[in-house]
DNA sequence: CTCCGGGATTGATCTGAGTCAACGCCACCG
DNA sequence: CGGTGGCGTTGACTCAGATCAATCCCGGAG
């Protein structure tokens, strides 16, 4: 045999068999949660593509055509809504293990951006055939379920972040909240970067930039935490939870 | 044959029979929309029972352990999170046709509290044959998620709302929606009642009572609408829908 | 290395909505 | 029929957060 000239060496194959769900860091919090190995297997036939992003790029648009729904492996997403006169709402800010793009099923087109900030890789999972799956496999039916419902319960908590909470009270909330997530990652609760901007964290919280800044500013001449731009590191996290539960004994 | 007294006449059974989800007002609206005949009558079979509740009753409370969803046959809800220190947000206001309970799905227990704003009635379907026959109906289960995915878009827009929008803005769209909803189910679109008090629309717009009512008072001396305590009556609907589009040419 | 630009911080001032308070309306009950 | 209590309206005042503006910081390009 004539040694062929090969410009794309097997090793390619080979990381692409290391994106399995089987693999993934994030499985404990993914769809895949719960299922056996075998159905496992069967629902890695149905991620038909990973996608890799980079910071700034859009996952998808508002009233892009819904086929797929998507799992991020690794990255840090943010979600947003725009109104018809031109002012934009940040909806969510999202990591791995996470899944976006449920919005888009009810009226078979999305209903928000999705846009990376930071380097990102999701994986791409087509709708209709989850939901055949779903038929098939109950644990995944019923996962899937308990999935969507997080989203409804996380949504009504910012919610109420939104209506009842002053405005250093929600950074509070923002930050504790990101520290309980990266916790159940691996990460440090109490030592990340910030991915978004204070314009962004701003329009989350139904926040001001300036009022965020300011936000942390106090939090930081409080000791809770110390702010250096992005970085940011709880010193305090009980002081954080104070902070949130008898916001003013009455 | 003797005439056996009879103190329950057929007429009531006949009544139970009437309450099937064929002959439901709310159909095109709920979750039989789409089903074929022999289909609906399957998922009839496990609305167990039909539940009425009196003005002010719970139909669920946070933490109640979670087996059904609910939907909503007669009648008006509110749905509120309370927070640890004691503050309640009411997360949202649901007519006939909606299906209240499904925050419950993802920790098998409510997360917040479903209460009748007026006397009503819904539909007890058991969650768990919900599913299987989701199994079974492919329609059924696609409508399902397209309801779940419905709420999560409808709270985005909530979110958007608290985070975004002034005072009165709020209000307007508050009516508008309110509006639009009266209409798909074929009442009026200009002239209702509010079953809420000003401080339950108050908690949803993340405003406090006064500013609710001083808010109304506006928009009636501008001439859009006629406030008469909990009697709306929208005058002028395109002026409202004006004030949401260009909010401030700039 | 310096320059440049986007983001972040901080200060001064303004304002929309919250707070406090008085009063009105209406339904229900004795 | 009048009293009572819950809800709604309206006014006066306050204040948290928005706005406007100056400056700073840092990372990337040249």
């Amino acid at each position: 045999m004539k040694a062929a000239p090969v410009q794309h060496p097997p090793v390619i194959k080979l990381h692409v068999l290391k994106d399995a769900c089987a693999q993934c860091s994030a499985r404990e919090l993914c769809l895949p949660l719960g299922l056996s190995d075998d159905e496992l297997q069967r629902l890695d036939e149905i991620v038909a593509t990973r996608q890799k992003l980079k910071r700034g790029e859009h996952l998808y648009r508002y009233g892009d055509a819904f086929s797929a729904i998507y799992a991020i492996k690794v990255g840090f997403f943010k979600t947003d809504v725009i109104t018809e006169d031109g002012r934009d709402h940040v909806t969510g800010f999202h990591m791995n293990g996470e899944i976006l793009g449920m919005d888009g099923i009810s009226g078979d087109a999305y209903t928000c951006n999705a846009i990376a900030l930071e380097d990102s890789e999701v994986c791409v999972i087509s709708f209709s055939d989850l939901e055949h799956l779903a038929t098939l496999i109950p644990t995944l039916q019923r996962h899937f379920h308990r999935v969507m419902s997080r989203e409804i319960v996380r949504d009504h908590g910012i919610m109420m972040l939104l209506g009842t909470l002053r405005a250093e009270e929600r950074l509070v909330a923002f930050l504790l909240n990101l520290s309980q997530r990266y916790a159940a990652r691996g990460y440090s609760p109490t030592e990340f970067h910030l991915r978004a901007t204070r314009d962004e964290i701003g329009s989350y919280l139904g926040l001001k930039l300036e009022t965020v800044s300011r936000g942390l500013s106090q939090l930081q001449d409080s000791g809770l935490i110390v702010v250096q731009q992005k970085y940011i590191q709880i010193t305090a996290i009980d002081g954080l939870k104070k902070m949130l539960q008898h916001t003013q004994t009455c």
